[in-house]
DNA sequence: TTGTGTTTTATTGCCTCC
DNA sequence: GGAGGCAATAAAACACAA
């Protein structure tokens, strides 16, 4: 019997089985097989299980090509026992599970990038605040300091030849309190 | 022993390629 | 149009805890 005419018998024996067709235009929704009847003796498929041998051999050659073509599955039909389409079932099942396992590992290494992204994000964020936190201090004793003279920032500075407001405040707030020490000293605040 | 979850084998329908 | 691939699914076979 060729494989066409086995599909042809399969069909016409389990047509029946189908409960419903699928509605006009949506030939694309797959009809879902109904359950075999316990006791259906005639369509009784008892399967198989193959050997430990016939799978590690089958494994070998899965590992060599994923893929098989028609002769090496004769091949390797008449060389384990097993009807060729044993064969290629086994193949067709075998690369699905390949495919799930490879999903899966692609799965773990993008979560484990995602992880790390995460880690990086929250280090930033933290530096962010504490750097927030130290211009704020550094703006608060200018505030102080300014008030104190009874002038403005502004004029302070420059009665102290001292140009760029916006650099001294960006060095202030990088050396904090001892740098702001630092720099009182030097322009004699 | 039995109920239940997992794995393996097999089937079906649809799609693509030649 | 036939062969072969894939996704989805069924169901047998197996593993294992209770």
């Amino acid at each position: 019997m060729t494989h066409v005419e086995e599909k042809m018998l399969l069909s016409s024996l389990t047509s029946e089985f189908y409960s419903q067709t699928p509605p006009q235009g949506e030939a694309k929704v797959k009809r879902r097989r109904r359950k075999k009847a316990r006791g259906d003796v005639d369509m009784e498929v008892k399967k198989r299980r193959l050997t430990d041998e016939q799978v590690k051999f089958l494994e070998l050659n899965f590992g060599e090509e994923k893929k098989l073509e028609s002769g090496r599955k004769m091949h390797l039909a008449s060389e384990l026992g097993l009807d060729p389409k044993q064969v290629s079932v086994w193949f067709q099942n075998r690369r699905a599970r390949w495919k799930n396992k490879q999903m899966e590992e692609d799965y773990m290494k993008l979560k484990s990038m995602h992880d790390s992204v995460v880690v990086e994000k929250c280090h930033l964020e933290n530096e962010v605040l504490k750097l927030k936190k130290r211009l704020e201090e550094a703006e608060e004793l200018i505030k102080r300091i300014s008030g104190g003279m009874g002038s403005s920032p502004s004029s302070s500075f420059s009665n102290n030849g001292v140009e760029g407001e916006a650099d001294q405040l960006m060095y202030m707030s990088e050396y904090s309190y001892n740098g702001l020490m630092d720099w009182m000293c030097l322009y004699g605040v």
